[in-house]
DNA sequence: AGCTAAAAGTGACCTAAATCACTTTTCAAA
DNA sequence: TTTGAAAAGTGATTTAGGTCACTTTTAGCT
């Protein structure tokens, strides 16, 4: 377990170093959980009590619209942030569904405990201002290419962004993600 | 001039204390600038140097596709934060325009200055902090509404979200905004 | 290895929205 | 207050991508 930790520290160091003691207390706010594949992380309608950090994995966060079709909002994988953004900030009941696709492991940090270690040690909120503008900047380009390019061209545009996501997640996934048709992204390319 | 530096400190106060002391070294990284109506802010091509929070105006952040259609990615007014974000953040060459659609009002901040004033007072890395988490909730809904939601729902929606931006903005930037075609948009609605 | 279910491919047809071309309305600057 | 330009509306036509129905392939399970 401690080896799980230290990629968690490790994450944390990319950006901004802490001490020992830093660190100790960090991880005391950190809670363990494990799931296997097609179990949920996070149900719609249900509480969102905590933001996880994935140690090992897949899953992806998907809404359902009233025709039960899925829409699939993110994959996130090892080194990923996961939550309900919104529900969880506000502490409200979620509006999304989150899975997995293999068998996770997960740290996770409630609403209190997150603002606790940011208040208390200055490195871990410069930390997460600069993950949530990274993740900010991603949206923003993601926004970009459903105004500006075809389905085609974004099925091209991710496979070249993340090749390796494409081989563990089935197509009709990555359709749902990308806003085409199974039968449309089947039809493209190469 | 103060008064609209003291409208700067009260938005970062809704979410954090300042001392005055605090306040004045954070006041001092940044610096006024002033446009008229339709003159840029940025210009894809050129460097970004500065975040902009809005003490007037309006502005829109756009990109230009290769057959020099706009893609709106933006709207902003008083108390928004606009840029450039991936430039700025890589210091980059940027991608995107920002012009203004009235006479406006900004305080800039540098990239240099941001990092001093966070890592300075934490109280400003958490109001950051804080602001790109909400940034990132409101792309993850706008993700979710072009996925999920016809065009036309997607005007309803925003008539009802921003209806004071409607009425300063041209209908055929919203069509932009929203992804649709003026013409489209045109045949909408009530 | 054999079997079931999920995933992927494919043809025929349909539709929401884009595009093009033109008219009408609104607005801002002289 | 006129006037020229931008914005908005509208009809006709086209098109990217959706939907439906079915077949083939792949991947987990016992």
């Amino acid at each position: 377990m401690q080896t799980k930790y230290n990629l968690l520290r490790q994450h944390f160091e990319e950006l901004f170093a802490l001490t020992d003691d830093e660190w100790n207390f960090v991880q005391s706010h950190f809670q363990y959980k494990s799931l296997k594949k097609h179990q949920f992380l996070i149900q719609a309608g249900q509480a969102v009590d905590f933001e996880y950090w994935i140690i090992k994995g897949l899953v992806k966060a998907y809404s359902i619209d009233d025709k039960g079709k899925e829409h699939i909002l993110q994959f996130a994988m090892e080194k990923y942030w996961v939550s309900d953004h919104c529900a969880f900030q506000h502490q409200e009941p979620g509006t999304i569904f989150v899975d997995c696709l293999e068998d996770s492991e997960f740290f996770c940090l409630s609403l209190e405990n997150r603002e606790k270690i940011c208040l208390e040690v200055p490195a871990v909120a410069n930390f997460f201002r600069i993950k949530s503008n990274y993740g900010y900047i991603n949206l923003q380009q993601r926004i970009l290419s459903l105004l500006t390019m075809t389905a085609e061209s974004r099925y091209e545009y991710l496979l070249n962004k993340l090749p390796k996501l494409i081989q563990r997640v089935p197509k009709k996934l990555i359709a749902s993600y990308l806003g085409v048709s199974r039968e449309t992204l089947s039809r493209f390319n190469s």
